[in-house]
DNA sequence: TGAGTGACTGTAA
DNA sequence: CTTACAGCCACTC
């Protein structure tokens, strides 16, 4: 009727997104878990194709730190500019020391 | 209305 | 390392 919940799904998806701190990346399923949907990461995936221009969706990856997104994010080597621009070792579409770089909303927010 | 697709994840071989 | 399958949900045709 009035109000769909996957709206509020991509507000609050946004929301962590936007709280990402710089040179600091997440994963789609630590993101789906912070809002209590451990399974549902492909619809976060499908809020960053749908995010404007606030959202870094640079610094959202697969739970493996592989640039997953960066065919849709606009041109190949994009994304990975933008997260070297923040001092992020990106090789081969894949972050380096993603145990460092790895933000969790869950512990760190 | 049903089948295909996708910025995902996990397990298995 | 690659492939394959299952589960999850929204969107497109």
């Amino acid at each position: 009727m009035l109000q769909y919940d996957k709206e509020l799904f991509f507000q609050a998806i946004y929301e962590i997104v936007k709280h990402i701190p710089y040179g600091r990346a997440t994963s789609y399923a630590a993101i789906a878990k912070a809002i209590g949907y451990p399974n549902l990461s492909r619809m976060v995936g499908r809020a960053m194709n749908r995010c404007s221009v606030d959202i870094p969706a640079h610094r959202v990856v697969n739970n493996q730190g592989i640039l997953t997104g960066r065919t849709a994010f606009g041109n190949g080597n994009e994304m990975q500019h933008l997260l070297e621009s923040e001092g992020i070792r990106v090789e081969n579409h894949r972050i380096k020391d993603w145990g460092k770089i790895f933000w969790n909303p869950l512990t760190e927010l």
